[in-house]
DNA sequence: AATAACCCTACTAAATCCATAGGGTAATTA
DNA sequence: TAATTACCCTATGGATTTAGTAGGGTTATT
């Protein structure tokens, strides 16, 4: 399941990427618009900050704007930075692998290699997916 | 993530799915075999015979066996059993629907129309796989 | 009657999630 | 330079889930 953390992201990043213009926009503009509790989005949008995604501004007229443009960003660096891996389980990640405590033989696993499968078909709808396909809803 | 119930519960069918006869296999041989807390694997084993997928026998050379053939049973009917939704967000789930409470339309909403795609895929996969097919490796 | 194996309940340590609270700091603008 | 606006940071906590552990009860064979 999605966290509430990515999903906000995510409508947080579509908020964004749908501006006319790349101008600041205020936390509390975003989390009236997509009800969600400020305080949490503003801890969001600070890790996509710290993770270049966005870039921020501070003062009157301040606020969060992308730094790429939408779409310069597909959704695998989005799910990888707010969910985590994207695999279904640790041995089957690329960017977060770990080994099992169970498992003698990876390669002799049947979860493992139907979980390959799964994570190879989702990885290719989240890497052909940008900001901008999201952005069109 | 998938959880251990769920991975343990595969790993034990595809152990019995994997016998050359029918005959019922003790917790305490599977639980050797692959690695598995006894006890927990006790309760993951029950479920699955509460919903029908497997019998058991007790008393002496008693354990549990699939009721059905393993080219029967579908990854999709052991996933909903252990893990619950395929979904990544619940607004999008076709057995555990819920609502959003932040979203006031959910054909408006980026993440919803990106988690159908993924849903879609996901479900093709264990749709098209069975305990026969993960028994194979 | 003994034995082997299933069945059931309760509990818990640890982790994660979804925030809330409160204040500090920095950059604008007037 | 003072006021304002908005970002930055830390700490805390309730709720829920996970992954078991413990212990005993019941039932079917032999």
């Amino acid at each position: 399941m999605l966290s509430k953390k990515t999903k906000y992201g995510i409508k947080a990043l579509v908020y964004l990427a749908k501006q006319k213009e790349r101008v600041p926009v205020q936390i509390s503009t975003i989390s009236k618009a997509e009800n969600i509790s400020q305080k949490f989005l503003e801890s969001i949008l600070l890790t996509l900050k710290k993770n270049g995604i966005l870039g921020s501004k501070k003062g009157k007229g301040g606020g969060y704007y992308l730094l790429k443009e939408p779409s310069q960003i597909p959704m695998t660096t989005i799910m990888r930075l707010l969910e985590g891996p994207i695999a279904m389980v640790p041995c089957v990640s690329l960017n977060f692998y770990e080994k099992c405590d169970d498992c003698p033989d990876e390669n002799a696993c049947a979860v493992h290699n139907i979980m390959i499968k799964v994570r190879d078909n989702t990885l290719e709808i989240f890497r052909n997916t940008t900001l901008a396909d999201l952005a069109l809803t």
